[in-house]
DNA sequence: AATGAATGAGAATTCATTCAT
DNA sequence: AATGAATGAATTCTCATTCAT
């Protein structure tokens, strides 16, 4: 009960201020528990953020996975990793950010470890979908890693471009991503 | 004389720690100088950081020009953007991922905001190179500034991705994303 | 318990340094408790300030309220008014200045302005009693905010002046005043 | 040109600001001179708001001897004592509260005795008026220096009091506070 | 006479964490 | 399970003063 308050806290003031301005006074503030509750659940800061952040990787891998396992065309595919991105990085914005940016120094270095580790098994995750697509036959010939970690970012970026200006719907977002990432920024890029 | 020598040591710290824990007592202590001289100056630390990235999103764009003024071909202009782009993102790599990512919150909002417009000149300058793509038909009609800030994204996510695994070829890191951005992931994308 | 420690090293150091120079340090050090428990019982130094100026006015506030309770004439009404305030700014007397004349610059103005009312309130507080010595038609038909707000400080800067001086008994100085205030200085000021 | 162009500046901002958080640099700025400039015309902070204090009680003093020299009634001496103050009171009134009132702890200690020494001096100057009175029968037998120093309390106070609040007429004011002095509060004080 | 870069001691405040209950 | 008072190390920033020029 504490915890699952805590944990949607947690969310709310990372979300709003980022790792090293959230402080553990506002969220147990937010929870409506006591200080000392947070120390009972998890064992500090850095811990209680992991945890967010985990469960955060599983939701958008668990969502991807259930199309894979719908048998869908690799196109397609590509079009629904595009799409539950997006639907991370445009509704959960700042979460987002965090989540994928926040790896940087200050965190007790176990901790940054299984972050970055956490980010690079959803890099993998994603880069799995491509491979197959390699082993088909329709996907170039390139690093799979490289491209997977490549297409996040752009979408984190892109993403936090356009925060803010909605000017553009998500279906014409979604339709420039695909684009660009199946066909390139040429045209006639004969190749 | 002093100022230089605080901006690189300033350069040094944020690059090693990342804006939040970075502190100045240890910029000025790198930098050889009391910790009044920061003050001295630069207004606090927000400042300091801003001039950094100032400095930095200046350098690159001054390099971009260069190469725009010497009448290059598009393709050969992209190629340049990405190994531009690549060299910041290689071999300063905790700096760039600070300009670029750092820009959250807990900074003042005053200075926050001109970070963000940084970045945002520098989406649009980038935007600018492709614009005149599209103009001479050679590219796909798609919003530039998108374009431009997750090619951005792109880069930097992989970069980061490649971070201390120096299995690849700057060489081919390069035409990797070449071959991306221009032709995309598919092989017979026909579009 | 921690609190009632703090308050009572707070007032020793505002008397003795003055607001400005009062340091939490010292605070923290005299009430033998750590400098961040200051801020767990108290939003700021501003804010500490403001809980003992309002106990202090609270207190002679209280005393002179039981002297109106106990029906006396004005006469000794304002006889009781001078010498509870004469007790605070002799026994008291670098708190007293503080209190009264501290009401300056470089204090968060919000607190600030509270700080100001607290002493309004007083002057009210006072200047209730010589209203009623008005309706009854023993005093004069003068402004009692002014009158009220003169007569504090004439006591005080007058015990100021006495201060480290111990030539006059209490009893005298009493009197002195007394005098001053219903008679004025002139012999035969037939008005 | 320098010195005066400081000792200007520095009227301005320990007005505002009082002593403690009025600044060098601030009185530098404002002074248009260099910060070095003001160890060239002064030792130190402390001297240099002694060298105001000083100022400002000797104009004072020059305007009351000058009335003096004009072998006024006793009456007359004591209405233009309080215009004078008043003057300095409502037109001055934070330099004004500063100068009577900063002599608190926090300046060195050397230059602090010097200051109080000036405000003791100013309350026998005015003492001397008053003693004049008694040797001439006209005035009641009390301590002069303690009345002295209780009209200037008296008058500092009250003017704080109405300050922002123009409602009465200087000329008003002086009435008001001529009455309360010669002739104290209570009507039929046969005495 | 005047400058202004540089200093360093101190100040307020923040905050993750501990622990007795 | 939960609390909340207490901590103390770390951090940003201020400012009177010095000194070489």
């Amino acid at each position: 009960m504490s915890k699952e308050k805590i944990i949607h806290a947690a969310i709310e003031v990372f979300s709003e201020k980022g790792y090293h301005r959230a402080s553990m006074d506002e969220i147990a503030l937010r929870a409506n528990v006591a200080k000392g509750s947070l120390y009972y659940h998890f064992p500090g800061k850095a811990q209680l953020f992991k945890t967010l952040v985990k469960e955060g990787f599983q939701e958008i891998i668990d969502r991807i996975r259930t199309d894979l396992n719908a048998n869908l065309s690799l196109d397609e595919q590509i079009k629904r990793i595009i799409r539950h991105n997006l639907e991370l990085f445009l509704d959960s914005s700042n979460l987002a950010h965090i989540v994928f940016n926040e790896l940087s120094n200050g965190i007790e270095s176990e901790v940054l470890e299984e972050l970055k580790q956490l980010k690079v098994d959803y890099i993998h995750f994603l880069s799995g979908v491509l491979e197959e697509g390699k082993r088909e036959g329709v996907l170039r010939d390139v690093d799979c890693n490289l491209a997977a970690a490549g297409i996040i970012g752009m979408l984190e970026s892109a993403c936090k471009y356009l925060d803010n200006k909605n000017e553009m719907s998500r279906e014409l977002i979604e339709r420039f991503f695909y684009t660009i990432i199946t066909s390139g920024l040429l045209i006639n890029s004969g190749e």
